[in-house]
DNA sequence: TAGATTGTTAATCGATTAACAATC
DNA sequence: TAGATTGTTAATCGATTAACAATC
């Protein structure tokens, strides 16, 4: 769409990703048929089916809870927003940061919690805080109606299961590219 | 092993993941028998055997390049090192970043980039700066040696496939929890 | 030796790919 | 109408699960 490109075959899209032209097809009718017969994908239309499959065209209210360096990288990735993603409220402990604002979002202490969440409707949380504090405020998230936690502390949470949580482990990504190095190296090993 | 449990059956393992025991037993298999008949694993033994296959077990240069927020969050999470990740630059071409430290590690200027790594075995780097300048940094580093690349600008990376990458997209991420708030509401509503 | 539990082979299941009839 | 390309069914492939003989 970027590119201009106003309608596109399953095949050529197949061209630009590494997944067969048959499985774009299969997986997309999973939900609907976009497409149309001799004619292919309209672009703009596939984009916008695709967000509503994704449940991107809905908005959601969002409180970043922990503001150190990444609660901060979250609030200032202004295209979250653009997602539907309304960044308003930010928490810590800090006294060296509670007060302050990043990008026009206020720093709140985070004893205040539970009241902002009575009086504000937060569908979205994301916990950046260390990771011994992560799972007691994660219920109090879910107590103040929180119905989904994006979360990147370093530990899995142990929430009621209707709780939507996503997990961003930095480590476990780490340990991906650590493994694909080793595996790299074994491969020229043992070619040798 | 953090509880002091000594040694560990697939089965106690499956309770404890959600995954089967026969997976378990399976997957470990497919890089050697790390068990025992009649035993089960023993929790340490498998522990390190797992952080070999990993590469856990060998120690990585690595420097970060975009001193930003995100940059100094992962300057900042100590146990990274403890994994044989070690940080030892920073790069940024803020005027007010650099020449500061980062927990002891110095941000350098990008323009200096090329030279360090004449000078200096790096073996990863940490693309956390905006998509814009990612895939010209990505080619200085790739040219000055460095094996593999923790991308998290928000842009895939067109390199040499030789060159090791590992993404971490968070709008993908954010997607898939969206995506997940959305079947869960549809599932509700079914229900009535 | 008897019991437990692995390593591994065989059976099942699901996901990917290929093929093609429907249709724009 | 002819050509293109989807939607969809059928064939293939790989991954998961089940079963069990090997062995600690």
């Amino acid at each position: 769409m970027d590119n201009g490109v106003e309608r596109i075959s399953s095949n050529e899209l197949s061209d630009r990703m590494q997944v067969t032209a048959s499985q774009i097809r299969q997986d997309l009718n999973n939900f609907g048929g976009f497409g149309q017969q001799g004619y292919g994908y309209n672009v703009k239309f596939l984009y916008q089916a695709i967000g509503k499959i994704l449940g991107l065209d809905k908005t959601y209210n969002v409180i970043i809870v922990g503001a150190g360096n990444l609660g901060q990288a979250l609030a200032n990735y202004v295209r979250f927003e653009k997602r539907g993603f309304r960044v308003i409220a930010m928490f810590d402990i800090n006294p060296q940061l509670v007060g302050r604002k990043v990008r026009g979002i206020e720093i709140r202490h985070l004893d205040t919690l539970s009241d902002y969440l009575k009086q504000n409707d937060i569908q979205i949380a994301t916990l950046t805080l260390p990771k011994a504090a992560a799972e007691e405020v994660a219920l109090k998230l879910v107590e103040g109606g929180v119905k989904a936690i994006w979360n990147f502390a370093h530990t899995d949470l142990n929430l009621p299961k209707d709780v939507i949580v996503e997990n961003v482990h930095l480590s476990e990504s780490l340990m991906q590219l650590s493994y694909n190095i080793t595996r790299h190296q074994k491969g020229k090993d043992e070619k040798l």
